[in-house]
DNA sequence: CGCGCACTTTACGTTTACGTAAACCTCCCC
DNA sequence: GGGGAGGTTTACGTAAACGTAAAGTGCGCG
């Protein structure tokens, strides 16, 4: 028998209010089974849920989630629409990279800010502090 | 004599409207000179909304771009400052890191997609071609 | 049976990040 | 001196992503 969960134990997994969960299932991004009135989710919108977050912490909207998503299990027959689906990809793939750069040149940012603040703690108070790797 | 910029020409260069650097005005991110009722910008609203755009990609709010960038240029004289100042710093280094792993997991993803359809096209028409690098 | 607890729908409220329209300067050019 | 072109303030509108309150349903338990 193929696991299932309640809406509340899905929310506190992903620390999440049930409020929205059901929001996302209004936006076409979950689709539980229902037990009479309640909803059952099942490992697949578990997944997707995961997927979600992880849309979240990159900035993505919604939408823009639901879209990937449906890439993600689209399944495209024809030679044309492959085309279009691997363009889509690529797309999508070459934004990441940009905001990888954004991601490293930021952290290089703070690092050198970080360093700034740890020497002039050390002049400060005569010790040698650590300073985290990159 | 200091380079200094209208608002229809930083609007232009960083592509986004006027509407939208008065607002980043509004919102205290900004704070260009006036010539009477105009506004000039100089090389440092130039930075800083450079950093606004690169915040946004990240998918900061303006607030925690503003809180980062008083960051930036905050100067903490006092050592018990200092400290948390790093400890601030620390804590977005190690969610950066975290949506950097998120953008690395999710191209891994993508690029497997990618082959997969690359493999099906190439079933599908005999050609051979190219995936895009990691 | 009554209670509580988890769940449901409905629906209005809120915050963020601007868009858009209206009505007004002001400088420059012909 | 009458337009534009570009700038200004004021102010209302809007889309996204939920929060939150109200009112009802279903069920296990003492």
């Amino acid at each position: 028998m193929t696991e299932s969960y309640g809406i509340a134990e899905l929310a506190r997994e992903f620390d999440i209010t049930t409020r929205t969960v059901r929001f996302y299932e209004d936006k076409g991004l979950l689709s539980p089974e229902r037990d009479g009135q309640r909803r059952i989710y099942g490992p697949r919108d578990r997944v997707r849920l995961k997927l979600i977050m992880r849309g979240k912490r990159l900035g993505l909207s919604l939408e823009e989630i639901g879209e990937l998503m449906d890439l993600y299990d689209a399944d495209p027959s024809e030679v044309t629409q492959l085309t279009q689906f691997i363009d889509v990809i690529r797309a999508r793939k070459s934004a990441l990279k940009v905001q990888k750069q954004d991601i490293e040149d930021s952290l290089a940012e703070m690092t050198r800010i970080e360093k700034q603040c740890a020497g002039l703690l050390q002049q400060k108070q005569g010790r040698t502090p650590a300073v985290s790797e990159e």
